[in-house]
DNA sequence: GACTAGGTGTGATTTACATCACTAGTTTCT
DNA sequence: AGAAACTAGTGATGTAAATCACACCTAGTC
């Protein structure tokens, strides 16, 4: 579980034992049922996720009470309300588990003095920061130009791993259509 | 000119004189002409921009070539096809002057240079990756949520001044809908 | 001073998708 | 084992917005 987080942060910045171990000191592991709560809306937004295994969902509440789904979290995803997290202000969206999931959360005074011991990990955090910054230009492009049909497909290429994990209903909310339109699609 | 970065760069990390200087001299500036092209689709992007005076749009191109939007770069903005950028890949994107235009120009090699030479630069860019990747994820949720009308009305709260600079038709592009239907609206 | 290219507004028609309504299978909980 | 909650498919109907088509206006250009 520490080998996975390890092989994770390594992708980006090599790290010695020490290192490594430092980076543990400042966080926390946690195990989380199935629709278990991470972060409810107007609540303060205490850590940061990393999912070692399990699935996260990361909502929006719209006033009619339909839930639109920012993202999706899996295996090696960091997720937050980043907003509130970064900003330390009430949460306007939730992250709930999807199936059973089990996190290692880093609190913003901990991700803090992370980065001020180990400047690796700020270099780390970054490109996170950077690739995740494109990742949703990307679907803010995929939003401008494509239909349904179109970005049923390109998840499907993308990551048919979690389309086959989820629920329809969850799917459509992630597309921003409704169950029923998803229902009738090819 | 250089005051106006200096103080950009100083609403996240201060900085002495030495310092500035250091950053300057990772710098290009350039001026350039309503229409042209800073970065064009398939060529390499060479450079980020720090936008002093002016107004840049960022757009994609669809296949039937129509124009899509992605962002307006105003006075203290930086703007790229950062995938592009950071990846040494060809653009998919292109940014062009909507008005006459003088940017600073960061080339890849100086942005890790940069970071290398000065934590502080590498604080200062994680900040606006991290607000950027929130931004981005704001307009993921009001594509999600709303309709043209409400996308309309929270541009024109946001960024009264953007509007009022820009043809509707840009608008129009930029919010998701079409040129007659944004005309349609009250 | 005519000529072209952008920019804007408005009607008529079409279309993609939402919403409502119903049936039915499948998990989950007690 | 039976109830409750969640999930999935499908027909009928409604609607927001796209598309097509046209008129008009302004700014820059040879």
């Amino acid at each position: 579980m520490q080998q996975q987080l390890r092989a994770h942060i390594e992708r980006s910045v090599s790290l010695t034992d020490g290192e490594f171990a430092s980076v543990l000191a400042h966080l926390t592991e946690k195990q989380c049922k199935k629709r278990e709560f991470l972060i409810q809306e107007d609540q303060t937004v205490e850590y940061a996720y990393f999912v070692v295994s399990g699935l996260l969902k990361l909502v929006y509440t719209d006033d009619a009470g339909k839930q639109h789904i920012l993202s999706f979290a899996m295996e090696d995803w960091w997720e937050s309300d980043f907003r509130a997290y970064y900003t330390q202000t009430p949460a306007t969206l939730s992250l709930q588990c999807v199936e059973d999931t089990v996190v290692f959360c880093l609190s913003l005074e901990h991700y803090h003095a992370l980065c001020a011991r180990l400047p690796k990990m700020e270099r780390f955090f970054l490109q996170k920061a950077t690739f995740g910054s494109i990742a949703a230009q990307q679907r803010v492009l995929s939003l401008l130009t494509t239909n349904v049909q179109q970005r049923y497909d390109q998840l499907l290429q993308h990551y048919p791993r979690l389309v086959q994990r989820i629920s329809k209903t969850l799917l459509a909310s992630y597309l921003g259509v409704s169950r029923e339109t998803l229902s009738r699609l090819s």
